[in-house]
DNA sequence: GTCGTACTACGATGGTTATCGTACGACCAC
DNA sequence: GTGGTCGTACGATAACCATCGTAGTACGAC
């Protein structure tokens, strides 16, 4: 019957790290949620789960959010158990754009720091 | 009658330095028109007219993409007689976000160099 | 004044996005 | 098996955005 493993089943498609494109990344980046998913990624454990967010946001949105940022390249994201676990793809992203999340993680934290004063 | 020259009356509105966004300067650079519009800005003259850009979209288009430029801070724009003067705000932006401006235009270049071959 | 160039304002339109709620599926613990 | 948690799929909606064409203003040159 061709039954694979449940799990096996919910690959998730990711772009291949030439296919990543630096306008999807920019646009992934520019909405508030997302960025602040990028940054406790960037700060925090190096694998953090969809639930620990907690955004401000409904369910269905932060899926969406998600997947905006798998499908522009910016994380990877698999499945373990019924979490679902979520990386920055920083060393791909540096290889294509050398310097650009730093930059971009560094003026976040300036306009915090900013705003915070 | 107060009445001002027709020139001094066409003063654009810009955000100080302080009031531009990073989600809105990141969201300004992930339209391809638009990055197109700050390399060429950043690779030629400091100052060029809104004509000189030859892009591939309408005049109308053309004024909106510069208007989301200027209004998110990115670009500073003057009129010039019947021309309007687009210049790079890269002084503003660098003293907000270090080196944010530098890898996009880099990460740009990659791409392009990349899609060369 | 007229004419041409540069750009804008307005209104429309089609496509994309962010948002939600509800219903469902996958997994783990029991 | 049951139940709970985590996340998805679907459908809907409202907002936003890129695009255009037309009509118009501002300026410089004549």
């Amino acid at each position: 019957m061709t039954r694979q493993s449940a799990t096996a089943s919910r690959e998730l498609e990711h772009p291949a790290r030439d296919a990543v494109r630096l306008e999807h990344v920019l646009h992934a980046l520019s909405d508030p949620v997302r960025l602040s998913v990028v940054r406790r990624l960037a700060d925090g454990p190096p694998e953090q789960a969809c639930s620990s967010f907690d955004l401000p946001v409904s369910k269905s949105t932060c899926t969406h959010h998600f997947r905006v940022l798998r499908e522009s390249g910016v994380i990877n994201q698999v499945y373990r158990g019924t979490a679902k676990m979520n990386a920055l793809r920083d060393t791909d992203l540096d290889v294509l754009f050398p310097g650009l999340l730093t930059a971009v993680l560094a003026a976040a934290r300036a306009q915090d720091g900013r705003e915070a004063g």
